[in-house]
DNA sequence: GAAGAGAACGACCGATCGTGCTATTCTTCA
DNA sequence: TGAAGAATAGCACGATCGGTCGTTCTCTTC
């Protein structure tokens, strides 16, 4: 790895757990600049334009998301200890050392909502596919006969989802103690509902 | 009501759509005055600074929260229906006109919960009061013997609030028509499972 | 050790930000 | 109707924004 590279890299590291509390929008070169100890115009020749810094800070969440959430699951068992490995490696990413501010995705999914563009193409897409591993390790789990044969594996996904919703909520505006164990409960009451 | 009243109003009118689509930080004085038709100092007048100017919008936010959702459903019967009249009325509010960009307070959460002053305060207040007028509903239905006696309120409350969350994350960032449909099962589901 | 490529720097651009101060115009009421 | 005061406009400020420029420094390669 070139030293270019090292230093995109870091840029990216440091601009990931910047937006994670400030969003995308307020991401700025110059504080960006300061942070990591670079002139505003050395950090800047990394990248194209701030869009295209932006898309990468997305991206790098995205691979780490796979790589914290996704990947780790798909290697449980298949059935329910699948569904409740991608719930419960959620909470490792959103915790992880370089998301301060919680969970990109959440915290940048309200910005981006009415703003039309590249960047809310991949954040869309991203969550697409999220809901859509989560409904599909349900659908896995009817096939193990863990879940009723008639579950909507959608709607569980979408309920599942919610509850993450709930969580990064109650966390991070209530800073509320309780927010996992409200989760934990809702989860549990949700998998009760959708057994054989 | 004197003129300078009037105005203020309409300001704050415009104010509260505006925040609803780019949130609080981006609203801008400049692009604001533009679209209700006054100097940026004219409009400025109004108000004591930028944040005095957010404070007021959410405190607009408030009162029309309460008199779309909560006072109609304290007018319903107590129980069940007063419950369901909560959950339901709430999709008039994020849908109001005066909303284009959905619900403020969801809107803004994530964009405040990791910057602490006044602003910050005042939501997470008014979503406090929220979570507690849902966990009193859920209470009186308990009392009216609609709700099992065991029932915890709170959770109650916190699993109704996760769907609302999923309602906009559905609603607003994939713009799906299923988002109502979707909220409104998970909410029968967790009323059925509360009944006595 | 010379040459060229890659990386970072500082100065600067036009635009916009929030926020003053002052002058002018419009309401309101005696 | 005219004076008092409220409401609005005009203008300017310092700061910061994303972005461009030419220059310099460092590193690799022959």
């Amino acid at each position: 790895m070139s030293k270019g590279d090292a230093t995109r890299a870091m840029i990216l590291d440091v601009a990931l757990a910047t937006a994670s509390k400030v969003g995308l929008e307020a991401l700025s070169i110059g504080e960006l600049a300061k942070e990591v100890g670079l002139s505003k115009s050395g950090l800047f020749a990394h990248f194209a334009s701030k869009e295209d810094l932006q898309i990468e800070v997305v991206r790098k969440a995205i691979a780490r998301f796979i790589e914290l959430v996704i990947s780790p699951a798909l290697k449980r068992p298949r059935g329910e200890p699948r569904v409740r490995a991608l719930f419960e490696n959620w909470f490792d990413w959103s915790r992880a050392s370089e998301l301060p501010g919680g969970c990109l995705f959440i915290a940048v999914s309200s910005e981006l909502d009415d703003q039309p563009g590249p960047l809310r193409d991949l954040l869309l897409a991203s969550q697409k596919d999220w809901l859509g591993v989560i409904a599909q390790a349900a659908r896995v789990a009817v096939e193990e006969g863990h879940f009723k044969s008639n579950l909507d594996a959608e709607q569980f996904a979408w309920q599942l989802d919610a509850f993450i919703l709930g969580y990064h909520h109650s966390a991070r505006l209530f800073r509320s103690k309780d927010a996992q164990k409200r989760a934990q409960r809702a989860f549990e009451s949700l998998v009760r509902a959708s057994r054989a």
